[in-house]
RNA sequence: CGGGGCGUUGUGUAAUGGUAGCGCGCUUGGUUUGGGACCAAGUAGUCCGAGUUCGAGUCUCGGCGCCCCGACCA
């Protein structure tokens, strides 16, 4: 991609009101716009790194035998009194045709996904079964706030699985949970985030968080180093302090950011909605559910928070929007052109900063937009005997020539 | 939802109740090209609605919006 022909601008200052650091980077960096609060539009670097990381989450859970579908956003009014939750969850957003408002805005797809596995899964032998999809989820938070990281519009990865008994449902949750720390590890905030113990509902005595590390969280946790897990602030009282695996008193506490959420519904919707199945007896029996979700928007707005410097963001390599930097300088581009279409022909990813200003200007948006590697090529390098090779992470550059350019990246 | 702060061109800011100015951006022309260059000429604005006043960006009332703290967050 040409940089001069990109559908963003970035931005010397961030606005006036924005304080998190993820809204003024990525919004300097032209990364995402604000619509208002707690909603914003993704430009295309910014879309490119939400791609990356829904890649890594489809993959991930692809593995695990999800089923990727998609149900949709407006959903009839009946379904959510059903479950008692159309009068019973503040943050439902409520919309009608007319004056009536006789549907919700999806906050999360339980009312969904239930009365549709009614309709597939009839005996033992459909299940288990575990369907997902990537979807818009609204929520009237009473405040939008830190940037993408509480949203009132965001999208969400929800994971939903049915199984015939508690035991088999239990063995799905570990491997989700797996499947999760495969997702934040490949995002590159794997020693950043824990698997944290927090309250568990009706069904099961904890559900389990995915707590990245950051001050810009808004979770208090408290971490054991030694087992490298977690434990929410609101059940610290009910583990006395301990961390649950190595008994270890000395927890430290932190801010995190929740990343991911892994939950046994057991039959908490699908007895509203008569979900059962027939066992080998012909006796029927309430299907049992997990639900399991991340929200890479989140997610990115976390790994901005985690890896920045004063100067901008350093992504991680799989989640950056492209791998290379190229940095043309000098009157004459002709050179850094024909490297550019050299590096798109072997398929890196590369931005090619081709616009018509000074070396410094490109210089401070490198930086600020952050892409792992930054190339070089100008009178001055091509002198020394090539490009200029430089690590977003690292300080010093080195000269690379252009036909062992290839192999360095 | 309670508390606090703030709304001035695209953006960041200035303006005792008295001509809305400046930096950046953008446009045009010229000079430049290794850490946000320079010269010149342009461009565009007081959140909305009432009120006070000869006169309102500024004062009063109401609304809307944004940010921060708190509460809330299967």
């Amino acid at each position: 991609m040409k940089q001069s022909q990109l559908f963003s601008k970035t931005n010397k200052v961030a606005p006036k009101d924005e304080e998190s650091i993820n809204a003024q980077l990525l919004i300097r960096g032209g990364y995402v716009d604000k619509l208002m609060a707690g909603t914003y539009s993704y430009l295309p670097l910014g879309w490119r790194t939400y791609k990356k990381l829904e890649e890594i989450i489809r993959e991930e859970i692809n593995a695990v035998d999800g089923q990727e579908i998609f149900m949709p956003s407006m959903h009839p009014k009946e379904n959510w009194e059903k479950t008692g939750r159309w009068d019973g969850l503040d943050v439902l957003v409520k919309v009608g045709l007319g004056e009536e408002r006789n549907m919700a805005l999806a906050p999360t797809h339980e009312e969904v996904v239930a009365p549709l596995a009614k309709k597939i899964v009839e005996s033992y032998k459909d299940l288990p079964k575990a369907v997902y999809h990537f979807q818009n989820k609204f929520r009237g938070e009473k405040r939008a706030k830190s940037g993408i990281l509480r949203l009132r519009e965001f999208i969400m990865k929800d994971l939903y699985s049915f199984h015939v008994d508690q035991t088999d449902l239990d063995a799905y949750y570990d491997r989700v949970a797996q499947a999760y720390k495969n997702i934040f590890e490949r995002a590159g905030i794997g020693a950043q985030t824990y698997f944290t113990y927090a309250s568990g509902g009706t069904f099961a005595k904890y559900s389990h968080e995915f707590q990245a590390e950051t001050e810009a969280g808004e979770d208090t946790i408290y971490v054991c180093d030694a087992c490298h897990i977690a434990i929410n602030k609101e059940i610290i009282e009910d583990l006395e302090h301990k961390c649950p695996l190595c008994g270890n008193a000395s927890l430290r506490e932190t801010k995190a950011v929740e990343v991911g959420n892994i939950f046994k519904l057991g039959t908490k919707y699908s007895t509203p909605f008569n979900l059962t199945y027939k066992d080998q007896n012909g006796e029927e029996k309430p299907i049992i559910m997990g639900c399991y979700g991340i929200g890479p928007q989140r997610l990115m707005g976390t790994i901005v928070e985690i890896f920045h410097d004063d100067k901008g963001i350093l992504w991680p390599e799989a989640v950056a929007p492209f791998r290379v930097h190229l940095i043309g300088l000098g009157k004459d581009l002709s050179a850094a052109e024909e490297l550019y279409q050299k590096l798109v022909t072997e398929k890196i990813e590369v931005l090619f900063d081709d616009r018509e200003v000074s070396a410094g200007e490109k210089f401070a948006d490198a930086d600020l937009l952050g892409l792992p590697y930054r190339i070089i090529i100008s009178e001055k390098s091509l002198a020394a005997g090539g490009v200029e090779l430089k690590k977003r992470n690292e300080k010093d550059s080195q000269i690379v020539k252009i036909e062992e350019l290839l192999g360095g990246l």
